[in-house]
DNA sequence: ACATTGTTGCAACCCAGTTGCATTAATTTT
DNA sequence: AAAATTAATGCAACTGGGTTGCAACAATGT
């Protein structure tokens, strides 16, 4: 389905993700919104540009979902092994600009990879 | 800290495991055990096993936890880029056998690293 | 057998995410 | 431009995975 009509909470989100280097949950999109928006609203905005595949999101390990835009993600062929590093100690987490190549399996028709990598980062380390 | 005591529920968890090739949940867990056990004590179980490097856990894309024996991780040294599948279709979660290689980036001190590949499995294909 | 202390069960709780429904607002039709 | 259509929103209640504090219980050392 996705979205439709453009409203002017779809504008801000789409800006605050594009101000983003970080990927964001919910509950982060939600505080960096201008004005007050309905959790319900922002859920549901979020799974339509998923949808949409202008977004893809991830499990962290502290079972929270976040979402970042698709940036060189083709929406067609999407085996996008985009590859995100959460820190253990300051829980921050980040997209690798690396991309990571992965075997993909003939088991199975892949059709997503999501890698995660946790650890400690560079100021968390000193 | 990790598991002291040798208790019943602890060998039965442990011959669930051993008995799945599966990845489980802490739901599945409760379900397969004999007799009725507290989700408290289960998840305080799983916490443990975990500490101790004796299982791995993972998060689903419908954020839900599962657990795994750690069968060749090394508990010392561990990236243990052990990868795993989830059906989009039957939802059903299982591991792959081949063991993938990832470069570790140099920016932080990645301690682990989780891989969930997700689409249609064989029998969902057919 | 007893003391110690890790483990369990219980109930209440937290929080991410969902749902049904009435209301509001973006688009389309006239 | 106003009316009709229908997607998007807000609200409140709910679901379900996972956690916590505490009293009762049970595995281990002496």
């Amino acid at each position: 389905m996705g979205v439709v009509r453009k409203t002017k909470h779809l504008e801000q989100v789409l800006r605050v993700f594009r101000q983003s280097s970080d990927p964001l949950s919910a509950r982060m999109l939600l505080d960096a919104l201008p004005n007050e928006v309905n959790k319900s609203t922002v859920y549901r905005m979020l799974d339509k540009l998923e949808d949409d595949g202008v977004i893809h999101s991830f499990m962290t390990l502290e079972h929270i979902r976040f979402y970042a835009l698709c940036k060189g993600c083709s929406s067609g062929q999407r085996v996008d092994s985009h590859a995100h590093f959460q820190c253990t100690s300051c829980k921050r987490v980040s997209c690798f600009s690396d991309e990571i190549v992965l075997p993909i399996p003939e088991k199975a028709r892949i059709t997503s990879v999501q890698v995660l990598f946790t650890g400690q980062c560079q100021s968390c380390l000193s």
